[in-house]
DNA sequence: CTTTTATATATTGTATACAAAATACAATAA
DNA sequence: TTATTGTATTTTGTATACAATATATAAAAG
């Protein structure tokens, strides 16, 4: 199998005499089952058996049910004592509650990236965003889509706070899941990219509250849609 | 060893015929090495070695390593690949961090709470208010430490949003961590007991613009008061 | 005496083994 | 047929075994 983690890794030494990437069959594992789980591989409900996955990914139990610890407390699997790991089913509700949450975490990030930001940060902000602009014209929207989450998470990073930043990956994943399930991606317009430009530009002049103004609105509305669509696929 | 989780649990089986405990080591484990990280048996810097633990409690290595990685993604563990566990050393960087994000985390909930919270649940959290009234008088300053955090979690539960509950336990936990490490009880003061009165009563008024303002006023107070008594008690 | 290197010990990462529980399935009774 | 019960198989929970890495200790060189 090609995507064997354990045949490969171990024939992988240093790569560099000063970077050790000393990663553990646990680590590749996480983010492989990770992916999968999110881009839908795995479909919600699914029983995953220790067995089949350990042949999957070329690994014992061991490693296998370390990562299955780390996706349940990262809310993509569920363990039932004595029964295995499922996969989590997302609910609207679910939906919801993820929008509710990152609305307040990136409303706390912009306005502290406002403050603590550096130049170079703001400028590749800045950078994503034009290259959203040319997704948008070319109505290309996986990319416009994958450049969308990486303008947030840069917002987020550039806030500076580790712990926020670290929230704010889950959540994020939840609702990149969410809109993968669902087929749902978020709604290329011109209006919404507007806004999206509104919060560049003020965070750009670090006016925290036209910033913090203008992603709350974006976001509800962004929210707004992707409700819609979601309704809409399940009828 | 009177701890020995593994032999406790061997010999307990169902504890009534309608609920089904079924707990796993590592569940017990988690609860227990939490706890005591937590309240700070674990110094910071710590090197917990898997056998000096498993024999602490009574388990394999298999349970207490997936307790590690749990550890590890709440932030209190981390794991140096090939050397083990150490125990997260809280900076504070981090209290800044966590306090900052809990305040958007908490105004969050407190709105969602004003919409959204039964009546039973609103008696419940002034309920709680008043026996901190009752330790304020006394000066009880543990229980009245206590007794704020579980009218916090009170209102963050009353929010009724999954996403938001789980994120603010494990900062709350973070947090109560930083104030035992450094015995920075939360000043209890009159003034700050009586911030706490209006936003309690705001959200049992429903009034979401006045709750969320009060209790961003009393958080932000709050920190500063840690804050300080951190400073000084690392001089 | 300090530094280096070699060796031994300890500790972790991973795999496997074993027992208990859950599931699947077939045989039997109603 | 349908329900039930007993049995076989699978799967999980936990413990242990083994190999690789890291740490500690001691010997040797400078």
């Amino acid at each position: 199998m090609s995507g064997n983690i354990g045949a490969s890794l171990q024939s992988s030494q240093a790569d560099s005499p000063y970077t050790i990437p000393r990663r553990s069959l646990q680590e590749e594992v996480t983010v492989r089952l990770r992916n999968e789980i999110v881009e839908g591989i795995w479909a919600p409900g699914s029983r995953l058996q220790e067995r089949i996955l350990c042949e999957r990914y070329g690994v014992s139990r061991s490693p296998l049910r370390e990562t299955f610890q780390i996706m349940a407390k990262e809310g993509l699997l569920e363990l039932l004592p004595g029964k295995g790991a499922v996969v989590t089913r997302p609910t609207m509700t679910d939906a919801v509650e993820n929008a509710e949450l990152i609305i307040a975490l990136e409303t706390l990030a912009i306005g502290l990236a406002c403050e603590r930001a550096s130049e170079q940060q703001l400028k590749e902000i800045r950078k994503l965003h034009e290259q959203m602009r040319h997704c948008n014209h070319r109505h290309d929207i996986t990319a416009y889509f994958e450049l969308n989450n990486a303008v947030h998470s840069a917002i987020v990073a550039a806030s500076g706070n580790a712990a926020l930043i670290s929230v704010h990956e889950t959540t994020q994943r939840h609702i990149t899941r969410l809109q993968n399930l669902s087929g749902a991606l978020e709604a290329v317009s011109d209006e919404s990219f507007l806004e999206h430009e509104e919060f560049i530009t003020a965070l750009q002049e670090r006016n925290a509250d036209k910033a913090t103004g203008a992603l709350k609105t974006h976001l509800a509305s962004t929210l707004e849609k992707i409700k819609e669509r979601i309704m809409s696929s399940n009828p």
